[in-house]
DNA sequence: GAGAAAGTGTGAACAGCGTTCACTTTTTGA
DNA sequence: TCAAAAAGTGAACGCTGTTCACACTTTCTC
């Protein structure tokens, strides 16, 4: 029951909540929750209107009441999870009393294992078709504003003060090793995400890394190109 | 009706080829052809069995005479898609001299642009639900080697001749290093894939970069953290 | 409280999908 | 020439997302 927490479904309900709209966000809620439960298991192929309706015990056609097609219902999940993606670097980030070089590092890595976490949603929040032409200036009309764009905002703030402060390069274009440094960190995520032996099996004679090992290893690579 | 020559689905008849076996041979070449137009330009989602058939004036039904089921199909696109890629960069790589410091970056720059210019290959290539456990031994019983093993063996000759001739660091793990510069090169290529403006549309005061710009900036921060 | 209006849930249906199978037609080889 | 093999087909199965007319329930207004 504790599902309802997982997701907040609409968070400016100061003002008083009627018992329909209870009511409604109540079922709302259980969709998500349903749907949550079985994409992070099976993915988007296993999860199917008709299965959901099944899941909750509704018709499926009850469902399209609360989301207007499954394409929007996965975006509610997708978001969530990018919420959830951006908060765990945030926290990463606002660590005190730390080196600025480890940090960048310890962002990265954990970019990815937020993303192995639940490898389903992360792959999904990059291969749908939204085929968005502009992705920066990308924002709902309510105003609301994608969560790459959020994304990306997090890690130009990352590298701006990482010039500032003399750990990386100060000739840097702030931007583009922003994007490059997103690009770097999004490429390890997917290949993990779906060969996910792709962490391990060297062929050196050498120990084999561990997945751990080896993430912080790309880590210091991506690191040390940026760094001064 | 030269696509006949863009996959060649029998390389092996040296041996004369009965009438009844070209015939068969041109109707599988014709379901590639046309499976690679569709494909190249509406993706996996936009290619169905009964539109292919239609395409080729055939009934669905035959196409299971060539094919065992669509996700064969789709993995000789891929395949055939991924040979070119790697020809492609052993092309950048058998240029003669040149500084290995430089082929280093336009084989980075190559297999963006490559994956570019059939973004629906490369993200069907990757996105798959193939589940294969052990990317790197994984080897069909006919003893053919896997298109994603034959490409990162590439990259693992390159990462080691850019040790041995000390353009890279002499302590570097080769296959963890190997492994690191394909998940950077694969990340901007899946984000450019399908986020097409990715590569512009800075925030900066600069002007604006262009996207072969951006690739050779990105090509460039991989191969410093390579490099001695 | 009565009645209109709005909201909620349903079952049947549509069009599409990958795939299978019994069937006919064509081609091959002895 | 005739049987065996191969090639091609149309109908069907079970699945998908989605729509729509309909019934039922709640809410709002007079």
């Amino acid at each position: 029951m504790k599902s309802e927490m997982t997701i907040d479904s609409d968070a400016s309900h100061l003002i008083a909540e009627t018992p329909a709209e209870r009511r409604r966000r109540k079922v709302r809620d259980a969709i998500i929750a349903a749907a949550e439960r079985v994409f992070a298991k099976e993915g988007a192929e296993g999860l199917s209107i008709r299965r959901l309706a099944e899941e909750i015990d509704y018709s499926p056609s009850a469902i399209y009441k609360y989301f207007s097609s499954k394409t929007e219902l996965l975006t509610v999940l997708k978001e969530a999870f990018f919420e959830d993606l951006i908060a765990e670097i945030e926290m990463v980030k606002a660590r005190e009393g730390q080196e600025l070089a480890v940090c960048v590092r310890e962002c990265i890595t954990t970019y990815i294992l937020t993303a192995l976490k639940r490898p389903h949603h992360y792959a999904a929040a990059f291969s749908g078709t939204d085929e968005i032409s502009d992705w920066m200036t990308e924002q709902s009309e309510d105003g609301t504003i994608s969560y790459r764009t959020r994304a990306f905002d997090m890690l130009h703030e990352l590298v701006t003060l990482c010039v500032e402060n003399g750990v990386f390069r100060e000739d840097l274009r702030i931007a583009a090793a922003a994007k490059s440094l997103w690009a770097s960190m999004h490429g390890l995520a997917m290949l993990m995400v779906h060969l996910p032996a792709f962490g391990m099996k060297e062929m050196d004679d050498l120990p084999a890394m561990s997945a751990r090992e080896f993430m912080d290893f790309h880590a210091d690579l991506i690191a040390r190109g940026l760094e001064a």
